[in-house]
DNA sequence: ACTTTATATCGTAATATTGCAATATTAAAT
DNA sequence: ATTTAATATTGCAATATTACGATATAAAGT
């Protein structure tokens, strides 16, 4: 008990539930945000703008990568992350698609 | 320690996460996709569909309800569940802006 | 009233996540 | 070679999630 029961779902279940389960956490949203406002991928800029010690956020920044929701390129001394588009175009078809799918009815 | 610093986000970054979140669960993405097949609001049938006992689909359908994602009316004995387009509306936006955002530029 | 059916809640064990101090790693700068 | 700077990893405490058996609740059928 305790574990997610993953095999008894579909890959492609599993595989929006990773994406969505990585952005469900305020910290990663904001370092979504910030690498799409500031679009040149930062790192040691990611620890100043969250209110958040440099392990915790080097962990998001982990699980977000993971998720492949983010890229993570060495750049000399420091390490250059920016968004992954993919990621989020997947979500971008998936919710699109339920959306239209839902305006054909309505219940309840 | 331990538990998400909500407090140091804002409302708007904390509302997407927490949806985020709450279909952060095959077993959730599985409910998402059963109600928009079905269409019509069912909840024991939910319970056959999914390889989980009902006590942990219950637990499932309620956190959905809570962010959102979901709504139940009671009709006679059973309820009726049905999805929540305004949750879906959010995401889909909010995916649809940053993809956007995100075809101006690359990087790394 | 009693039984059945449908769903929710409680209690609890197993596991996962969050956050951080301390430490390690790695590359640049001196 | 040593120091500095940037990031990752380790270890651990606090908390949250997942799953389910047992039990409660509430409406419908008998």
């Amino acid at each position: 008990m305790g574990a997610t029961k993953t095999e008894h779902f579909t890959d492609a279940q599993n595989q929006i539930a990773t994406i969505a389960k990585a952005l469900g956490h305020p910290a990663r949203i904001a370092i979504l945000e910030y690498l799409l406002k500031v679009n040149e991928c930062i790192c040691g800029d990611i620890v100043n703008e969250l209110p958040l010690a440099q392990p915790t956020v080097s962990q998001h920044l982990k699980e977000l990568k993971n998720a492949g929701i983010i890229k993570g390129n060495i750049s000399g001394n420091s390490i250059c992350y920016c968004i992954d588009e993919k990621a989020i175009e997947i979500l971008n078809t998936y919710f699109l698609n339920i959306n239209q799918n839902l305006l054909k009815s309505k219940c309840c």
